[in-house]
DNA sequence: CTTTCTTGTTGAATCATTTGAAAAACGATG
DNA sequence: CATCGTTTTTCAAATGATTCAACAAGAAAG
């Protein structure tokens, strides 16, 4: 269809040379008006005005590919993510997209989906579109650290954010997990629990460490005993809903092993989830028969029953935050070494809500309790 | 750093100009045996391997601006999305994702954050970029039709996911929302309520009122009564939680209006949320006192306490199946027109949990309802 | 009258790749 | 020895835009 006889389709998109011959001036003097360039302060007014409303007439769009081939610049930034449907993941892609926002880039999202292949297949592509800059969000990253550290080969600035590597040159931008935990412990303690459940996070994950770190610091300076019938670890598939049944199975053991505890400090959000739900099936009310406390302030942490006292990461910070990184590295083109490996913690805030509360004066736990908050 | 004495960086990435030169052929040769072009069968054997093994050994990569330039293809679907944050949408990426995945095309992802201004810039970006198809996830839109039905004049093939234009050449996925009140109406009816409140969605959303004819089919097939009362409407800002405080705020005023409504049918899941928060909040349980149901089955429907009734939208499913038509198009090249301007409407589904049950024998709120079914 | 400066515009090269046409190389055929 | 048919490889053009050096025209200066 539209195939006109000179061979052209006349659905094709105009170029520059059509633009140049339509308005009876070269191609150079077009693309000087219609990028502004330093020289096109020598252009007539008279054509510039007679350039831009013929461009504006014909819907000319210029070519990102010619372009960027020309330019040898992409202006886009790729975005490496491991698992779309992570609430948390997704407020640091809004925060990144905030604030490239206002910049000349462009985030190019990729999904992973949590799988080595695909993660190496769309990090070559990123490559092949030649990404001047590279964020990596890392929400539950079991990617080797050497298949990341391999970026560094490819010369692309690149941030992990919401992770970090032991060891190795990759920049990141995360939350301080170790004073998360000790903040979340000291909550329940404050609120007078000592009879404290925990759920930690898996062992092949750096940061779930660091924030058991924070908690054994606490645990420490008060003299908190932490029996081992009390503490379990999550084992980390990368399913979606994983530790949330996670979260409930490893309570519903911890319920039938010994209920005595009043308070249970989960590793993120979804696995407080499923502690509520076990507890629930238990018979135990939250807060009132038995506090819990989450990670993240994932968006659904406010609106969940009852609604979720927790630790949060300032996620979309986070996201901005690499974004900057990001953008000093590609102007600075690799001048400022120490920036790069650096590794920006930023401070947890815990945020006090329905599912944690004061443990009953009286209250022996199983009997009723009878007090006012 | 590392810039060479001839004025080429280092770094610079390998082209296929360095391979021929590396390994004695040309440029074309290169081209023609890398991309296993139909001539490459005239190719030598041992010419093939010879440059494959300098390829790798040089870690060539093609450029993607070079060769989409001259191709004429950039092997990209757009996907514009109003708000990642919605895990309405998630879902629908992930199915988009999924299905693109074994094809030789990739996903261009923009988030126009329910900003028309943005959706314009990104709209022009996607198609500077050349996408050869769009694929438009329309979880909550406010954009005018008009702007939508300009999309058609860029001759990109255009498919809408989970909305639908009254009337207009774009082609549409959604679930049969008319179908989806009448289930949730039925749901609540056959559970044995008769006093039920109502949630409308906002009313400039078109989807909004298909899902309420539905439900209006369904009272009037079995004569409900739906008292003005118990009737209201989300304003529908765009804000990310508005639906979860709307929902909350709303049955508040209904409560204190008139309590005696022993079900409320709420526009979605985010509003079944707040809804249950006001209900207890005043006291009410759920299920027992006020059976709730939403729309949608996002994915923390499961794990809210308690779990929420809802009716399911086929979400991934609807992401797949909006690619298939888009690659149907793209190989068609426009030829079967009649494809075009297609609806699919796919079956809800009713998802029984926690947050529903049938009305209690011997009633309470008021006076009697003793009836079996 | 030549030179210089300013203003306004353009030609040609360049970016990395693909591709249809053409050119080698080579043995075989008449 | 010319001609032909294969097989193997390369030339050169094209894709769409940017940019630098250069050119043209006119005015001003020497």
């Amino acid at each position: 269809m539209a195939i006109r006889k000179d061979g052209k389709n006349s659905f094709a998109r105009t170029t520059l040379a059509d633009v140049a011959r339509e308005s009876g001036f070269s191609p150079s003097t077009i693309s000087i008006v219609l990028n502004e360039a330093p020289i096109s302060k020598y252009v007539a007014a008279t054509t510039k005005e007679h350039i831009r409303a013929v461009a504006k007439r014909m819907d000319y769009r210029p070519d990102a590919f010619g372009r960027s081939l020309r330019k040898r610049r992409s202006h886009t930034i790729g975005v490496m993510i491991f698992d779309i449907s992570d609430p948390f993941c997704t407020l640091i892609l809004q925060g990144i997209e905030k604030s490239l926002h206002p910049t000349e880039f462009l985030p190019f999202i990729v999904d992973a989906h949590n799988r080595r292949e695909q993660f190496e297949r769309y990090m070559a592509m990123l490559l092949e579109y030649r990404v001047e800059g590279l964020i990596v969000v890392a929400n539950w990253l079991f990617i080797d650290i050497e298949t990341l550290s391999e970026l560094e080969r490819h010369r692309v600035p690149t941030v992990l954010v919401g992770s970090e590597m032991r060891s190795g040159p990759l920049g990141s931008v995360l939350v301080n997990n170790e004073q998360g935990g000790y903040l979340a412990l000291q909550h329940l303690y404050s609120l007078g629990h000592r009879k404290i459940a925990f759920i930690r996070g898996p062992r092949q994950l750096w940061d779930s460490s660091r924030r058991w770190d924070g908690v054994l610091r606490f645990a420490a300076e008060v003299g908190l005993k932490m029996p081992k019938k009390w503490v379990v670890e999550l084992t980390g598939s990368s399913e979606s809903n994983s530790s949330f049944d996670e979260g409930r199975s490893l309570t519903s053991t911890m319920l039938q092993r010994d209920p005595g505890f009043t308070a249970l400090l989960a590793f993120d959000d979804l696995t407080a989830f499923g502690v509520v739900r076990a507890l629930r099936n238990f018979g135990r009310r939250v807060p009132e028969d038995c506090s819990v406390v989450g990670f993240d302030d994932v968006p659904h942490a406010a609106l969940f029953n009852p609604s979720l006292s927790t630790v949060r990461q300032p996620m979309e910070r986070m996201g901005s935050i690499a974004v900057g990184r990001i953008l000093k590295e590609i102007q600075q083109d690799g001048e400022v070494e120490q920036e790069k490996g650096r590794v920006d913690l930023l401070p947890p805030e815990l945020i006090q809500r329905e599912s944690t509360a004061a443990i009953a004066q009286k209250g022996k736990l199983l009997p009723k309790n009878t007090r006012k908050h």
